[in-house]
RNA sequence: CGCGGGGUAGAGCAGUUCGGUAGCUCGUCGGGCUCAUAACCCGGAGGUCGUUGGUUCAAAUCCGGCCCCCGCAACCA
């Protein structure tokens, strides 16, 4: 029986559509279960969706429907998740939501056994709750000691909720850490883990949650739904039968051979998920790897007119223009799995052009013309090898597998692909090396030129080969231009297995050149325009915020002390992107420092010399290590959803220290 | 002293595990070729590998100090 190989990407939360980071991640799942079926492994690649939980609740309340509804249609709905996951040719085995029935009868089973066991227990989660909002917070999650929302006091409370008993497992899992230093990698999330987490010790975790009902309701006590660990993270097992009697596989394919996560998850997947499998008596997971993050241009979108570097992000978008396999290679080539890089749109058209089309796509488009136009697409049997000249040729290509075949397994896709395009590199010179267009006129060196012929065919071939994992339709398109017909990974070692007088047809370029600088100029004007759309379609042009109900006493109004201030300098604060650092004339004669959110909205410099409105008699608050003494005034508002905020600013003839009254 | 990543040619990056001629793509300058998608091939210019000290016959790489950038976190009276 064929050796099982079982990967998985996260479940993603269908809060929104997907963007091209989820879109990364199941790419390089993908390409890594492509590999290992063509390898001959029986594979079983799983994804899914993660659609419980209070957002989904709130998101699907704001837009008048359920929460199911709701999910339904970023789901399964025209252009949502599973649409996305066809479009880019993704070969998932299954596909978990996590309120499919089997799925939630799992997770009831599941949670009931750890509370049999004594695994979760129920205790109590002490906080704040504020009694106008019904919310309840932590400590950390308090602004001034104050609702976060409303601003009012806050009282003790303690809610009732189940904990799981991760505090038991902290021996094991340091254990896991030690003995296994390849569990998690690359080795700095390793160390993160470590030094953040585990050393400081393990506290138990709370497993249920009282305050939204959006969930999996516990069968013991039905005031509670079982909260994410326990409901997302079992998604791994439940998809291959654990518990229920949807699937009958979890045997075959349980542990996983690896889980591929986005960095910000790696806590969940390297500390809790492991413990809940000791809880439960299963196998762990052989790896956890955590990949980097596609990080925007330095994160700077700018919305000022001269910037035209604003990228689309949209995979349906650069997938339709640019075709999938070209989006594919481009996410595999040009970020080290293991790092954050940077997109841009910039980089996948150089990359396009650069590596499929003038390497690959020219390639193959030159030698399958010279075959047809000097031999009718068909070579002759009668060929003429020269040992030097073909060697260094013949011997990349045929060692190219075992090369590819490491870094795969190390999920080193960049450097994989690498390699296979140094050999392309290498069959473009071999071109000229051996100039077949002076071959061609004459009769003499037909022999030769045909040979010439045959080691570029078989070179493409190699290379496709090895290719297919990353752009599975493109190499289809060649085997068929070159008339390959092993394409096996076993054919990847072996030089010479294709039919000396295979037909060759010249087709269609693979991957025509892109117009940069005319390409970037329509990205950016389709991105503008669907901004507008969006806005326009979505969100009211302006919003205030309501009127405050409940009255304020005279007296207590009265005791705020308002007062107009000159601005003598202001800076922004470093290291935050929202603070600026005022230094205010108050009429006092001293300067008062306040500190103000506002950076967002203003520079720094066009505001000395204002005259603005504060209020002087707050107590003082550090922020980022300044005091601030008070707090100025603006007038803020809300246009198309985006937040809009004006700084009071007042007659300059106004002197420093006027009482507001 | 919160945690982590990074600083290598004009731009973008690899190389650092395990020290030994500093590499790739773009750009630039010059040459070649005409089979091919104005593509392909060859050559040149361009680098104090952030800085500083140490270990060593030898440091981008190992060790210590410092500077700067970026995430996360915090904060956003």
């Amino acid at each position: 029986m064929a050796k099982k190989f079982y990967i998985t990407t996260p479940i993603y939360y269908p809060s929104d559509k997907l963007h091209i980071g989820h879109t990364y991640c199941t790419v390089a799942t993908d390409v890594m279960a492509r590999y290992k079926r063509m390898c001959g492994y029986d594979v079983m690649f799983l994804t899914g969706t993660d659609e419980h939980g209070l957002k989904i609740e709130q998101k699907a309340k704001a837009a008048g429907i359920t929460p199911q509804q709701f999910v339904d249609n970023i789901v399964e709905g025209s252009g949502g998740i599973k649409d996305l996951w066809k479009l880019m040719n993704i070969s998932n085995d299954r596909f978990i939501r996590t309120t499919d029935d089997y799925h939630v009868k799992s997770v009831q089973e599941i949670f009931k056994k750890l509370h049999d066991k004594g695994d979760i227990y129920k205790g109590s989660y002490k906080g704040k709750y504020c009694v106008p909002c019904e919310s309840f917070w932590t400590e950390a999650q308090l602004v001034d000691g104050k609702c976060p929302d409303c601003g009012r006091e806050v009282q003790d409370a303690e809610e009732e909720a189940y904990f799981f008993r991760l505090s038991k497992y902290q021996k094991r899992i340091e254990q896991l850490f030690e003995e296994h230093p390849d569990f998690l990698e690359p080795e700095s999330r390793r160390n993160e883990m470590l030094n953040n987490f585990i050393k400081p010790g393990l506290e138990d975790l709370c497993v249920s949650r009282t305050s939204f009902t959006w969930g999996v309701p516990v069968t013991f006590d039905d005031k509670h739904v079982v909260y994410v660990w326990v409901d997302a993270l079992s998604n791994y097992i439940n998809a291959l039968g654990y518990m229920n009697d949807k699937y009958d596989d979890f045997d075959k394919y349980w542990p996983a051979d690896v889980h591929f996560i986005g960095k910000e998850i790696v806590r969940f997947h390297s500390i809790i998920w492991p413990a809940l499998l000791m809880a439960l008596d299963l196998p762990l997971p052989k790896k956890v790897y955590g990949h980097g993050w596609l990080l925007l241009d330095g994160g700077k979108i700018s919305k000022s007119k001269e910037n035209t570097t604003v990228n689309v992000v949209d995979p349906v978008i650069l997938a339709q223009r640019y075709g999938v396999d070209a989006l594919r290679y481009y996410l595999m080539r040009e970020f080290p799995f293991g790092s954050d890089g940077n997109f841009s749109n910039e980089l996948l058209i150089n990359r396009i052009n650069i590596d499929l089309a003038n390497d690959l796509g020219n390639l193959v488009s030159r030698t399958t013309a010279m075959v047809g136009k000097y031999f009718g697409g068909k070579l002759p049997v009668e060929q003429a090898a020269d040992e030097e000249k073909d060697a260094e040729l013949i011997s990349m290509a045929s060692g190219l597998r075992e090369k590819y075949e490491g870094l795969m397994e190390t999920y080193t896709f960049q450097t994989a692909l690498i390699e296979i395009f140094k050999v392309i590199d290498r069959a473009n010179k071999y071109i000229d090396e051996n100039t077949p267009w002076v071959l061609a006129r004459s009769e003499e060196t037909k022999p030769r030129l045909a040979r010439v012929m045959y080691n570029l065919l078989e070179t493409i071939r190699i290379c496709s080969v090895l290719l297919t994992p990353f752009m599975p339709d493109t190499v289809e398109k060649i085997f068929a231009q070159i008339g390959a017909d092993r394409t096996d990974w076993d054919s990847a070692a072996q030089w010479g297995l294709l039919a000396p007088d295979a037909a060759v047809t010249k087709g269609e370029n693979l991957f025509p050149r892109i117009d940069l600088k005319k390409e970037l100029a329509e990205l950016a004007s389709i991105e503008a325009e669907k901004k507008a759309a969006e806005a326009k379609a979505a969100l009211p042009a302006l919003e205030v915020e309501p009127q405050t109900e409940e009255k304020v006493d005279f007296a207590t109004f009265e005791k705020s002390d308002f007062r107009a201030v000159k601005v003598k300098d202001c800076q922004a604060v470093k290291k935050s992107k929202k603070l600026l650092r005022f230094t205010l004339d108050d009429g006092t004669g001293t300067d008062r420092q306040i500190l103000s959110g506002i950076a967002a909205w203003y520079k720094p410099e066009e505001l000395v010399g204002k005259t603005l409105v504060a209020i002087v008699n707050l107590p003082p608050r550090k922020m980022m290590g300044f005091e601030s003494n008070g707090m100025l005034i603006s007038a803020v508002h809300t246009e198309y959803g985006e937040e809009k905020l004006n700084l009071l600013m007042v007659d300059d003839k106004i002197p420093a220290g006027a009482k507001l009254c």
